[in-house]
RNA sequence: CGGGGCGUGGCUCAGCCUGGUAGAGCGCUGCGUUCGGGACGCAGAGGUCGGCAGUUCAAAUCUGCCCGCCCCGACCA
C-alpha cells in the first residue's frame, strides 16, 4: 500500500491521530492558540450528530433556546461550588472598545472604555440560564421547563488537542427544572439513556453507563451520571455527562415555585450535555491506519462512485453519466430513515487508484466502480471501507446491496468496538497487580476493582498510577462486581467494584 | 505553569556551524501522454527567511530582546 502520511498507529497513537484529522480534512490548526477550524468534512459529522441527538431531544419534550454568550462576573460567583470549578479557566472580558495606536501602528485597548462589570466568556451556561429562569418559573404549572440550546462555549486549556480539548468548542446543553427531586432524577436518566443509545446505536461506540465519583462530578452538582467510551489506545474517553443539580442553583438564583397547595418551593434542576469532542471519540474509537473508518450513521458520504474511463475522453462521458444515474438511484433509496449520502467522484485528473485511497481516508463506507467493463456487464463493483471483498454487484440489485453493506458495517463497528472493550476489561484485587497494569505509558482499558469509597484513596491512587475512577456503572458488567469486597488500595471494605481507567 | 523542540513559497523541510545573487520535494497553473489500487514529461506562478534592535562594506546565517506554534508533564467535556 502506498504511504498516505499517516504515522500508524502501532508507531504512535497520538501521532496517528493527529495526522488523520488533519488529512482526512475534518479540522485544521487555527491562528488562535488552543482553537480550531473545523473543516466542512468534519463539521458534516458534528451536524450529523446534531441532527440524531436533537431528534431526541425534541422527542422527548425539550425545546431549543439561545442564551448570551457573555456571563457577568457576578453571576458566576453565585453558585460557590461552581466558581471554584471553573474559575481558572474563565476568559474574561474588561473593555469594550479599541483606540489607534497613540505611539505606534495599530490598536490598542481604549482604557477608557473599561466595563463596569466584567463579563465572563461562558465556560458552562448554568448561571446566566438560571438568572432567566427564575423569571420563567411560577408556579408548578411552569413545571417540568425543558431546555436545551446549541452552542460555542470557552474554557482557557493549558494543553489542547484537536476535538478532543480545545479552548472553545461546540456543545449542546441542556437544562431543565423540575418540581421534586425524583422528577430531576427521572431526567437526568432519561437523558443518559439518550446519550448512551445515541454513543451505541449511531456512533457504533459501546459506552459504560454510571455515576462519577465525588471527585470527579461536576462543579456545583449533587451527582454526575456520565457515558464513558474506551478507544484504541485503551485509554478512556468521557463523551457525556447527565448532572442532578439538586437545589444548588435554584438557591443560588432564587428559583421558586408555587405548589398545588399554595406553598413555595425551590426546583429541582439538571444539566447535560455532549460535545465536538465526540467527533474526536468517532475517529479513535474505529478508524484505522489507511484513514477514517465512521458507522455509516455517522457518515457524511455512505457510498462514493468512481467513474473509471481509461482516459479516453468519449468513454468518460459516458461513463460519468451513468453514475450520476445510479447516483440519482441510491439518493432515492432511503437507509436508516434517511436519503442515502452519495458522491460521484468525477474529477478528472485524479487517477482512479488515488480516489479509491483518498476516499479510503474521508472515511466513506462503500464504494462502486464503474467502468466501461462493468457498463458491458450492467453491473459496478462494489467494496466496503472494511471487513468485506471487492465484489460485482448487478446494477439491478446495487441499492439494495449498499443498503445491506452500511448495515452490516454498523453492525460490526459496534460488535468489534464492544469485543475490544469486553477483552481489554480487567478485574483486579490486589495493589501489586493495579499498579503493573497502568504503569507502562498510554491506557490500559477498563480495570474493575473495589474502591473504600474515600476521596483520599481515589487521589492517592491517580497520583500513583495516573489512573482515575471513570464512574460507578449503574448496571454491574458482572453481577459479581455489585458485591462487596475489600479496597484494591487500602484494603478497607468496599460495597462493589467501581471502574478504573486512564482517561483523555 | 514547568521541560523540550521549531519558526525559510500553500505544506514538509534543506541552507545557518564557516556572513557574499534564497533552494528542494510535495501541492498549485498550463500543455501533452497516462488512467480498474496514490502515473509521468515539459513549461510556469509563488518567499518583507516570525518580529524588532544590534554587529558588519554586506545578515536567512552572528548577538540580544520579543512574539508565535507544536510536543511531553500538573488541571478539564
Amino acid at each position: 500500500m502506498a504511504n498516505l502520511g499517516i504515522t500508524p498507529r502501532s508507531q504512535g497513537f497520538s501521532d496517528w491521530y493527529n495526522d488523520l484529522v488533519v488529512k482526512a480534512d475534518l479540522a485544521d490548526y487555527s491562528a488562535v492558540k488552543g482553537c480550531m477550524v473545523i473543516k466542512p468534512h468534519g463539521y458534516a459529522i458534528w451536524e450529523l450528530m446534531q441532527r440524531a441527538l436533537d431528534d431526541m431531544f425534541k422527542a422527548s419534550g425539550h425545546s431549543n433556546a439561545y442564551f448570551p454568550l457573555f456571563v457577568p462576573k457576578s453571576f458566576l460567583s453565585k453558585e460557590a461550588e461552581h466558581v471554584e470549578g471553573f474559575a481558572k479557566e474563565c476568559a474574561v472580558v474588561t473593555h469594550h472598545r479599541l483606540m489607534n495606536n497613540p505611539d505606534g501602528p495599530g490598536v490598542v485597548v481604549d482604557p477608557t472604555a473599561k466595563l463596569e462589570e466584567e463579563l465572563v466568556i461562558r465556560p458552562t451556561s448554568e448561571t446566566i440560564i438560571w438568572n432567566s429562569f427564575k423569571n420563567w418559573i411560577q408556579s408548578y404549572r411552569d413545571l417540568p421547563l425543558l431546555i436545551n440550546q446549541w452552542a460555542n462555549v470557552v474554557r482557557w486549556e493549558m494543553r489542547t488537542r484537536l476535538f478532543l480539548r480545545t479552548a472553545e468548542f461546540l456543545w449542546q446543553e441542556g437544562h431543565t427544572a423540575h418540581a421534586t427531586f425524583e422528577d430531576a432524577e427521572a431526567e437526568a436518566l432519561t437523558i443518559l439513556d439518550i446519550y448512551r443509545r445515541f454513543a451505541e446505536e449511531w456512533m457504533a461506540v459501546p459506552v459504560l453507563t454510571g455515576v462519577k465519583s465525588e471527585n470527579e462530578k461536576f462543579a456545583g452538582a449533587d451527582h454526575t451520571y456520565c457515558i464513558e467510551a474506551l478507544v484504541q489506545d485503551l485509554r478512556c474517553v468521557q463523551a457525556g455527562t447527565s448532572h442532578h443539580l439538586g437545589q444548588n442553583f435554584a438557591k443560588a438564583f432564587d428559583v421558586k415555585f408555587q405548589t398545588d397547595k399554595g406553598a413555595l418551593e425551590y426546583v429541582h434542576a439538571t444539566s447535560w450535555g455532549v460535545s465536538t469532542r465526540l467527533v474526536g471519540t468517532l475517529v479513535m474509537a474505529h478508524s484505522d491506519d489507511k484513514g477514517l473508518v465512521l458507522p455509516p450513521r455517522m457518515a457524511p458520504v455512505q457510498c462514493v462512485i468512481v467513474p473509471i474511463w481509461g482516459g479516453k475522453a468519449e468513454l468518460r462521458e459516458k461513463v460519468v453519466a451513468a453514475s450520476e444515474r445510479l447516483a440519482e438511484r441510491l439518493r432515492a433509496t432511503k437507509w436508516s430513515d434517511s436519503p442515502l449520502r452519495v458522491r460521484v467522484d468525477a474529477r478528472e485528473h485524479e487517477s482512479p487508484g488515488y480516489k479509491f485511497n483518498d476516499w479510503e481516508l474521508r472515511g466513506a463506507c462503500v464504494r462502486l466502480e464503474l467502468g466501461p467493463r462493468d457498463l458491458e456487464a450492467n453491473q459496478t463493483v462494489l467494496s466496503q471501507r472494511t471487513g468485506g471483498e471487492k465484489a460485482p454487484v448487478s446494477v439491478d440489485n446495487v441499492c439494495d446491496e449498499v443498503c445491506r453493506r452500511l448495515d452490516d458495517l454498523q453492525r460490526l463497528l459496534y460488535r468489534s468496538a464492544l469485543d475490544f472493550r469486553e477483552a481489554n476489561t480487567k478485574r483486579v484485587d490486589t495493589w501489586e497487580e493495579f499498579k503493573a497494569i497502568f504503569e507502562p505509558e498510554g491506557g490500559a482499558g477498563f480495570v474493575v476493582a473495589h474502591w473504600d469509597g474515600t476521596v483520599e484513596t481515589e487521589k492517592a491512587i491517580a497520583e500513583q498510577t495516573k489512573a482515575t475512577i471513570r464512574c460507578i456503572t449503574l448496571d454491574p458488567l458482572d453481577p459479581e462486581d455489585d458485591k462487596p469486597g475489600k479496597c484494591v488500595y487500602s484494603g478497607k471494605p468496599s460495597s462493589r467494584r467501581v471502574v478504573f481507567a486512564k482517561a483523555y
